[in-house]
DNA sequence: TTAAAACATGTAATTAATTACATGTTTTAA
DNA sequence: TTAAAACATGTAATTAATTACATGTTTTAA
């Protein structure tokens, strides 16, 4: 089959390229622009999912090409030019069907930490009580941080009732960090000094 | 600057590359082929981190030409050329000192139903339970397959005081799934039907 | 009034990771 | 004896993700 100058590349995004669907997610809430999604990777969605705007920005136009959300723009000030992203139909049951498919795979954690302890042989190397230690510290940190968003967060039930999914969400980071600093204290040997 | 014909580009690996670190720790151990290190990952390794055979083979050629491991051919059969990698003092450091660095970052774990849950924006949403019991039947399964491990991996104390890490990194997992689907089943409303 | 912070949108270069392509040998079990 | 499984090593193409480069506007607080 030849193929022409003038022949366009189809545009399709796979299917395992999850970042789309959290951007499907948060336009289906309200309509934003790409400065506005980035933003929310530094807030809730950033507990569970990383990404920059380098990364979105393409992504809104690819999801664009592919027919599943539009823009439209606006001013702000004299020549500030703003795009509002919005899903069509399409991009809507886009998500919805991807939410309605099984989830088969289960996490790949990728923990630095995890990775070293593989390394430690013996009981007694003096490098492990350090570097539980320093695990606990991070993960007390963590949990102090999360508990203090589900506080501003979901400060009334009427909060949680409308956003359920995320209060969920919280509520299981909360407790996988509880019994990751139990866990690291269990192994930690107390020290006889000072 | 001006570069020349001759001038070969400088092989590096960046620090963020973990993987790297895995194959140096595994040569650590004994000196293995690229099919050794990929079958590792089918085993223990496979539970806390992914590679391919593709991803191996080359890592290992820029490993050797950084100067941190080198290899042996040794002849299986008539025909059937091996490349025994081990570690070089420089590539043996570098384990060393990658171990004994603070892990500040906690894990970026990218669940797929995490963050579909994010989207479920109320308790009576019907696509919750559903999901939940998905999720409880793929974590059960995920648990029984980490207790065989740990009954056949750490049969006896000796196993365990041998390769202690790697103890706690199952014990940990083990801990993780059970609070994981105890977490789930919390979330399950039973159903009245059959 | 002005400097800093926040708002706003992109591209380029590089690196990491996955999937597919490619080929051949040795061992094991039927 | 032979077919399948396991052993063994690579490259090519694509996609995802990160880091760096690049530029400009509006709002806020000193």
């Amino acid at each position: 089959m030849k193929t022409t100058v003038s022949e366009k590349e189809a545009v399709t995004i796979g299917q395992r390229n999850r970042l789309q669907y959290i951007i499907l997610g948060l336009l289906d809430q309200r309509p934003q622009t790409g400065y506005d999604l980035t933003k929310a990777f530094d807030n809730e969605i950033g507990e569970f999912w990383q990404a920059q705007h380098s990364q979105i920005y393409p992504l809104l136009k690819r999801l664009e090409e592919t027919g599943d959300i539009t823009h439209e723009v606006t001013m702000t000030g004299e020549k500030l030019a703003k795009k509002q992203y919005q899903l069509t139909p399409a991009g809507h049951e886009k998500l919805v069907t991807w939410i309605g498919e099984p989830s088969p795979e289960l996490t790949a954690l990728k923990d630095e930490f995890i990775l070293k302890l593989y390394f430690i042989k013996t009981a007694d190397d003096p490098r492990l009580q350090p570097m539980l230690q320093e695990q606990i510290l991070l993960h007390q940190r963590q949990l102090q941080h999360l508990l203090h968003r589900r506080e501003t967060v979901f400060a009334d039930q009427a909060a949680i009732d409308q956003a359920y999914g995320h209060y969920l969400i919280l509520d299981h980071a909360i407790e996988r960090e509880q019994h990751y600093v139990q866990w690291l204290e269990r192994y930690l040997t107390p020290r006889k000094d000072s």
